[in-house]
RNA sequence: CGGUGAUUAGCGCAGCUUGGUAGCGCACUUGGUUUGGGUCCAAGGGGUCGUAGGUUCAAAUCCUACAUCACCGACCA
């Protein structure tokens, strides 16, 4: 590819609105543009490397035995009604009518349809286990887009769906799907892990994350130094505290807390570690049928969070996870938040195993500007459930029991589950045993983010300048780059004929042919990333050499012009 | 959806407080100059100032509504 008949698309300034870095370098290297929020054009460097890793996923799904479909990104709703996910789904699914006013989805992921064909395909155990893919553009009408295609709206995935008699055979592909997940990561070049993860609104089983490690990533990610362990922090166990609670020593005590809200300001104004404190959070519950949802209080030491997919699966506690109002809260417990406790509430009370170890601790008095001192479980509250509501923290014992956790950010690209029989049996997608009788099939899903990929691989690989692509997924193997063409012509012949040269070996090779002064090609190549510069001067053509730029190790030597087409040698 | 902020040329921004015929840098075009790390000089092209309404002799500037975009929180590949 010569630069004067390409896209080059790159940018000086980096874009006002780009926050992360990867954002920042997509947008400045001409790999994408905006189009309107979580919307993009893939301009052709961006095409290109988005190609490639979409290639990669291809070959290591098909070598795992997996076989490539292409169903329709518009789906009708009465799919989505079979399934019950037309109710459940929620607002991410973006819902249109056709002309005739007949209800459609844009798929955000393609189970229904997929579990429809098989029911058609399928009718023989014979034919069993099978494994599907494709990879194909999902549309989420996501609440808060962001970080370019790392969030999009609409994105490019691979999604693939297995079909079994029974729950072995699903747990082997599983296995086999996690193994292929490894590969595909290793040969992008990507410093991944595979976690345990939750199985979320998708529903099923058991579940793993493969995250692609980067601070700018948006979940926490658990590890224990002690073993192999890693999880989601959704998933990760908080172990209860080690040994029985201490004895009470202090009395009931209530006192004047003014204007401390927070377990901040109440653990300053009565100068104690928030690790004695407890915070009580009030929720809704579950709604009998036509009555008010009742409120939960949830109860959890003062510097620990709430692990909300670990309340709402509570069977009291309303899913999703809604705070109680302000009206609420104070009708519940007669005072404002900030100053409600678990001394004498009259509501249902769950505890999490850290703050049900605490003795002589405080909580709010429910009473506006009061707290109370020296509370102690049994005696000054009763009634309530001890369970594991809050995420786990650095240093926490690993709930596999070795090692502690420590915690790091990830960017999530892919999440394979175990679904079981859900959609299946929504489906009624079965076939006939070898007894003769009609089975519900397991199914496994097993997704890839191909287009998030793209950006995670930059949030891992680049430097001030711009990208350094793992050579698997760069847009280009290598740049010519000569120097002052138009003034010499043994430069022009010698990059000339390197290019047609490498050209016809199939190297994808960009030619900077462009009439621009050296830094400014230069500032180009390290912006989009190319692993490899060729540098063809006047100064070195007496010795027939060019010179070799190493974008990752920045390595600069020399290397003579018949030598270079064996760079390439697979 | 809640909170915050933004919207002026392709990109980055100034101008708004105190209303008076829209500017800077980069990019682009032309000519010259320079040439192994984003040269320099000159001349040019390009903007219904997000949209609609209002106040005013006069609105980018003041007022109102709406739209769009981004950031912080809940969703997910």
């Amino acid at each position: 590819m010569r630069t004067s008949q390409y896209l080059v698309s790159t940018l000086k300034e980096t874009p006002a609105n780009a926050e992360v870095v990867s954002h920042q370098f997509m947008l400045r290297a001409g790999l994408i543009r905006h189009l309107a929020s979580g919307l993009y054009t893939w301009l052709p460097t961006g095409l290109k490397v988005l190609k490639k890793v979409e290639n990669i996923v291809r070959e290591e799904m098909e070598r795992a035995g997996a076989i490539e479909v292409l169903m329709p990104m518009v789906q009708p709703a009465d799919l989505w009604q079979e399934s019950g996910r037309w109710e459940d789904y929620g607002p991410e699914l973006l819902r249109l009518n056709d002309r005739h006013q007949r209800p459609f989805v844009l798929g955000p992921t393609h189970e229904e349809v997929i579990t429809k064909l098989i029911s058609h395909e399928l009718s023989s155990y014979k034919q069993l286990p099978m494994n599907v893919f494709q990879i194909q553009s999902k549309f989420r009408d996501e609440i808060r887009p962001r970080f370019g295609v790392m969030r999009g709206r609409e994105f490019l995935m691979k999604d693939a769906y297995s079909f079994h008699l029974g729950e072995e055979c699903l747990q082997k592909t599983y296995q086999v799907m996690f193994d292929a997940y490894c590969r595909i990561f290793e040969r992008l070049g990507l410093d991944y892990r595979p976690v345990l993860a939750d199985t979320g609104s998708i529903g099923g089983d058991a579940s793993h994350e493969f995250h692609v490690l980067a601070e700018s990533g948006e979940d926490d990610i658990v590890f224990s130094d002690g073993s192999d362990f890693a999880a989601n922090i959704e998933k990760a166990e908080a172990l209860a505290p080690q040994g029985e609670r201490p004895a009470a020593t202090q009395t009931l005590e209530k006192v004047s807390t003014p204007n401390a809200k927070t377990i901040e300001q109440v653990a300053e104004s009565l100068n104690i570690p928030a690790t004695q404190t407890v915070k009580t959070l009030l929720v809704q519950g579950i709604a009998e049928e036509g009555q008010a949802a009742p409120i939960i209080a949830l109860v959890l030491r003062g510097d620990h969070q709430l692990n909300e997919i670990k309340a709402e699966k509570l069977p009291l506690v309303a899913s999703p996870l809604t705070m109680a109002t302000d009206e609420q809260v104070l009708a519940a417990s007669g005072a404002n938040p900030g100053s409600v406790g678990v001394v004498g509430i009259d509501i249902p009370v769950i505890v999490d195993r850290s703050a049900a170890h605490l003795a002589d601790f405080v909580c709010g008095a429910n009473e506006n500007d009061f707290h109370f001192t020296g509370v102690n479980w049994d005696r000054d509250c009763t009634n309530y459930q001890v369970e594991d509501i809050r995420n786990v923290v650095a240093g926490d014992p690993s709930p596999c029991g070795q090692g502690k956790l420590e915690i790091k950010r990830g960017i999530e690209v892919g999440h394979i589950f175990q679904l079981g029989k859900k959609y299946a049996e929504a489906m009624n997608c079965g076939v006939l045993t070898e007894s003769g009788k009609h089975e519900v099939l397991n199914m496994g899903c097993y997704g890839i983010g191909v287009s998030r990929i793209v950006a995670a691989a930059i949030e891992q690989n680049h430097d001030k300048y711009g990208i350094k692509w793992p050579e698997a997924i760069a847009p280009f193997q290598v740049a010519i780059v000569p120097m002052n063409m138009h003034k010499s012509a043994r430069v022009q012949e010698t990059a000339e004929a390197l290019y047609s040269e490498l050209q016809q070996a199939g190297v994808e090779v960009l030619f900077d042919d462009r009439k621009e002064r050296p830094g400014v090609m230069f500032a180009d190549h390290e912006l989009m990333g190319t692993p490899l510069l060729l540098v063809v001067g006047e100064r070195n053509l007496d010795n027939q050499e060019v010179e070799l730029k190493n974008r990752q190790t920045g390595e600069k030597s020399m290397i003579a012009i018949k030598d270079v087409l064996s760079l390439f040698d697979k």
